[in-house]
DNA sequence: TGACAATTTAGACCATCAGTCTATTTTATA
DNA sequence: TATAAAATAGACTGATGGTCTAAATTGTCA
């Protein structure tokens, strides 16, 4: 009821701040979040690298999971800025899958350019602890994903007899699992090899995903 | 090089020791743990409610993970003298994958009649601490996995193209995100629902490990 | 039975963790 | 220049998992 000088939490207090002490706070704590993930990080360590106070941390931030939260959407917008999502308006099944290759190609390329990232990413599935710390920014990209799969089921690229949540943790599951492989074997792996299982791990996703009988 | 009385680990020492004793530790941990995650349970409250001293169970035990690991291992018995894994010796195809659906019911009967052993079992999911903890029962599960699959290949009800563990990861990958996922929905489902999603997902495991051309 | 050694147990203690609280400084306002 | 508000420093809290030592218990052999 009060007049709400609107800076009243952590939150909107570290929106405010100035980009440079914001990065201040940020990018030590992306570093420890990347390389250690949110259970193996510590709060006090990143204060220690970022040269700041308990008291200065808390007022913008509400505790390690919002850190964390914070620290994740800012990679996120990292992230889009650089694959730039292009209009996405299929209407065959066909040209569905084109596009989702295309995007996937675009976001592989993208994380493969930043490892921090791409560490980051997969930290999100260290613990369920994480996962809850980002549920908000992951619902909005679940409803992302929702609308695709509407899309695709509407042009008969996607099968519908599998609830759509169901499919979704599906999908994400082996997208996540073969992410994981990727990022561990890549190393020993010859390039056209490379290749040709990053096209199979995506037509493993189609085939998941597809009706049961042959398009349309 | 001295004469190792043969009880010189904390391990030894847990296994030579009395049933009833035994239990009086592993119990209370494996409620803590199948209620708690591998992250969550607090070593010190299992002590409290086991009635036992620090001294005492790091006697036993060599941490946290150790005593986790201890825990799901004697739960991990228990489900397999519930399986009774009968012999398994497909020559086509259509026997293997009935075999395997044959495994996955009895499976399915085991977890659903001990909440306790699936909590835990999902447990090792929660966190990359819990499945390191398991590293070494897993990879035992994980030679398990590969024989069935060579076999499985040999008799081409399995494709080649993949790397084994690549698709390992994959159908763990799968098997657990519908495990997740019937955890938390079962309850919703109209019971004839259930049976036809859980046949369907057999069929999706099928789908991803079959040869691309229809079998043979 | 008594002496000595090995095993076992109790629990004080430690570093570290995330998070709180208060006293103080800095900054904006007027 | 005085007053109020925003921002900061850091001591402190109650947990955590884990260590360590001194005491109690048990086994062994004379």
């Amino acid at each position: 009821m009060a007049k709400e000088k609107s800076k009243d939490t952590p939150q909107l207090r570290l929106k405010a701040l100035a980009p440079e002490k914001k990065a201040q706070l940020l990018d030590p704590a992306e570093k420890e979040f990347a390389s250690k993930g949110f259970i193996g990080a510590s709060f006090n360590n990143i204060l220690r690298k970022a040269g700041m106070s308990k008291g200065q941390a808390y007022y913008y931030v509400e505790n390690k999971a919002d850190l964390y939260s914070a620290v994740c959407e800012r990679a996120f917008h990292r992230l889009f800025k650089k694959i730039e999502t292009s209009e996405f308006s299929p209407q065959t099944p066909e040209e569905f899958w084109r596009d989702i290759q295309n995007f996937c190609e675009r976001l592989i390329v993208a994380l493969n350019g930043d490892e921090t990232l791409s560490a980051l990413g997969r930290s999100v599935y260290d613990s369920k602890q994480a996962e809850e710390a980002l549920s908000e920014p992951l619902s909005r990209l679940q409803i992302q994903f929702n609308q695709w799969v509407e899309l695709g089921q509407l042009i008969g690229a996607i099968r519908k007899d599998i609830p759509s949540d169901l499919l979704q943790a599906i999908l994400f599951g082996v997208f996540k699992e073969i992410d994981r492989w990727f990022a561990t074997n890549l190393s020993k792996l010859e390039n056209s090899e490379a290749i040709r299982l990053n096209a199979l791990s995506l037509e493993l996703l189609r085939t998941l995903a597809e009706p049961k009988q042959a398009s349309n």
